[in-house]
DNA sequence: TATTGATCATAAGAATATCTTATCAAACGT
DNA sequence: ACGTTTGATAAGATATTCTTATGATCAATA
C-alpha cells in the first residue's frame, strides 16, 4: 500500500508552485530541510521522481506535473471534508429522520415542518408515523434520529424532554350535546369508542376509565382519530380524543366536544432521542421549537370556548 | 487549515466497514486504542463526531457516512497517484517530447517512432524539428526531453551519447555523373550550394571544404535538403548531403550521388538529454533502440553501389 | 441482583516520525 | 578564483503514534 501522507501532498503543492525549496518550505511555515525531507520521502514512497533539481532552478517531472494535479485534487476533496464538517456542526444541516406518534403527528406536523424548514434551510426533515414500541426500536436501531411521543417512555438509554401537556376531550354525537358531563367510571357504562390495540392512546383514555388495557374490548377500534369522530358522529357512540386533534377532526362532522372537569385527563406529549446521539445538543434546541409550536398549536384555535361544534359533513 | 491525515482516513474508513474498533483495528494491523486515539483527533480535528459509540455496537453518524463517501473517494485518489507512479517508473510511458535537427528529422523519425510506439504502448511521442541551438536552449528550459542532433554539443549539463556515423555524399547533376570526383579543396571552386545559416550542417560541409562558416556566401542557399537537391537537378550547382538522406531526396530527381574517398567527409549523430532528466536511465534504452533504426536505415537501401541515381521526376 | 463478558476509552511509556539548526556540496555569476 | 545561492545531509530536539495495561460502561447471564 502506497504510505504518503497528506502533510506531504500539501508540501508538494506548494513546491509545485514555488519551484523553490525555500520559499516552498516558508509558505508551508517549516524549514528548508523539512520540506526537503517530505518530498524526498514521499519521492521514495511513489518510487518516482516528481522534480528535477537543477543547480538554479526546480522543475516539475512529467509525472510531476500530473501528480501535482492529483495531488490538488485530493487536497481540494480532504479540505471539502473539513468544510462539510463545519457545515454540519454549526446547526442542524442535513437528513433529521423523526418519528411522531399517529396522535399527534397530523395535528402538530404541518406547523413544526413549517417552522424547522423555514429556520433552517439545509434541513432535509424526513418523517415516520407509527406507534410508540416501533418509534423506540427504530430510534434504538439508528434509523430515527428522535421521536415525538407521549410520555413517560423510561428507556434508560434515551433522553426525554417533555413538550406539552394535552387535555382529552369528550366527543359525543350533536344530540347528546347537553347531556351531563359523564364521569369518568360512568364511560364505562358507556359505548366507548376506542382506537385499535397498539396506540398509546387508547391505553390513556382506558386508563382514565379504570379499566384494564388488555386484549381488544371491541370489534370496532378504530384506526385513527379521524374514523373514531366519523363513528360517533354516526352515532355509534361517544370516544375521546386529544385536545390538539378537535379542530381538524371536528371540522367536517357534527359532534360535540366536552372537556372534562375536576381531575381532567390529559397526556403529556415529549420528544426522546439517544443520549449518546451526536445530535443531542441540537435536539434540545429543536424540541424548543416544537414545544413552542405545540403550545401555539393547542392554544390557537381555542375551541373549548363553546362545548359544542356541530359542522356538519361537507 | 484542517488537518487530518491520510492513515485517520484509512481508519475511519476500516472503522465504517466494520462497525467494531477491535476488528477494524486488526484489520489495519494496529491495536485497538491506537484506533480508538486515531478516530478521536479526526473528530476533533473535524469538530464533529463520526461515531455514535454504544454499548453494544459502533454506528456512523449521518455526517460519518457523508464522510465516509468521502474518505473513499479521496483514498482512492490517493491509490491512483501511486498506480501512477508506478506505471511511470516501471516502463517509458506519457508524453516524451523529442528534439530532432531538420537535416535528420525527415530519414530517421519515420523508422523510429514506428519502432517507438510498438515496443511502448503508452508512450506519446512529440517531435519537435529545429536546429541545435534552438533544441538545446529547449531541452535545458525543459520543454523538451531529448534531441537528436550532430555530436559534438559539448554542454556540460548535458548527456550525450553517439548514435551513428553519417558520411556525406556529392551531389551532382546527372549530367556531371561521371566527371572525376573533386577534392574538398576544389569544392571551392565549383558552385557549392548550402543550407541556409543556423542548421549545422551547413557548417558541416563548409568545415570539409576548409571554409569559414560565416554569414551567407550566396543568395542561393536553401532551407531543406529537398530544395538543395532540386536546385542540383536543375543545373544550378552541387551540394554535399548526409548520406541517410540519399534514399528519400534522390528518389525523384535526376541528379548523380558520388561517395568521397580518402578522408571521408562525415558527422556524428547522436542523442543528448539533460543529466539531470529523471528519464535518463530509460532514454540510454530509448538511444539503444534509435541506434539500431539509424543504422538500418544508413545501411538498408545501400544507394552507393552505384555511384549514379538517375531517377527522373515525376 | 451480582457476575461475567464484551467493548471502547484512558494512561504511561516506548518507538517512530518530523522538525530545527548547523553544515556541506554543487553550481552559478562576478 | 571567490562568494552566493540553493538544495542535500547530519544530529539532536520535539511531537506524534503506537503498544501494553487498565478502567468504565453496559448488557447478558446465573
Amino acid at each position: 500500500m502506497i504510505n504518503i501522507t497528506l502533510k506531504q501532498l500539501r508540501y508538494f503543492e506548494a513546491l509545485a508552485r514555488h519551484r523553490h525549496f525555500g520559499r516552498a518550505a516558508e509558505a508551508c511555515a517549516i524549514s528548508q530541510p523539512a520540506l526537503s525531507m517530505q518530498i524526498k520521502d514521499m519521492e521514495d514512497a511513489l518510487g518516482a521522481t516528481l522534480f528535477e533539481r537543477g543547480a538554479r532552478q526546480v522543475r516539475l517531472t512529467h509525472f510531476g506535473e500530473v501528480a501535482a494535479e492529483r495531488a490538488r485534487d485530493i487536497l481540494r476533496a480532504a479540505d471539502e471534508l473539513g468544510d462539510l464538517a463545519r457545515a454540519s456542526r454549526e446547526r442542524l444541516v442535513g437528513r433529521l429522520r423523526i418519528g411522531v406518534i399517529p396522535t399527534v403527528a397530523p395535528y402538530l406536523l404541518p406547523k413544526v415542518v413549517g417552522e424547522l424548514t423555514g429556520r433552517f434551510p439545509g434541513l432535509d426533515i424526513h418523517v415516520r408515523e407509527t406507534v410508540t414500541p416501533k418509534l423506540i426500536q427504530e430510534l434504538a436501531d439508528g434509523r430515527l434520529d428522535t421521536a415525538i411521543v407521549a410520555l413517560p417512555v423510561s428507556e434508560t438509554s434515551l433522553e426525554e424532554t417533555p413538550l406539552f401537556e394535552e387535555p382529552f376531550v369528550l366527543v359525543r354525537s350533536a344530540r347528546e350535546a347537553n347531556a351531563p358531563l359523564p364521569s369518568a367510571d360512568s364511560l364505562r357504562e358507556m359505548r366507548l369508542l376506542l382506537l385499535e390495540e397498539g396506540h398509546c392512546f387508547r391505553d390513556q383514555a382506558l386508563s382514565f376509565c379504570n379499566l384494564p388495557s388488555g386484549p381488544p374490548r371491541e370489534v370496532l377500534d378504530a384506526s385513527s382519530l379521524s374514523t373514531l369522530v366519523q363513528m360517533v358522529s354516526a352515532g355509534m357512540g361517544v370516544t375521546l380524543i386529544p385536545a390538539m386533534a378537535v379542530p381538524v377532526e371536528t371540522r367536517s362532522a357534527s359532534v360535540a366536544i366536552s372537556r372534562f372537569e375536576g381531575p381532567e385527563p390529559k397526556r403529556t406529549v415529549g420528544m426522546v432521542w439517544r443520549k449518546s446521539s451526536p445530535l443531542a445538543g441540537q435536539l434540545s434546541d429543536f424540541a424548543e421549537i416544537v414545544r413552542e409550536a405545540g403550545q401555539n398549536a393547542a392554544r390557537d384555535p381555542k375551541p373549548f370556548s363553546s362545548q359544542t361544534n356541530d359542522n356538519l359533513l361537507a
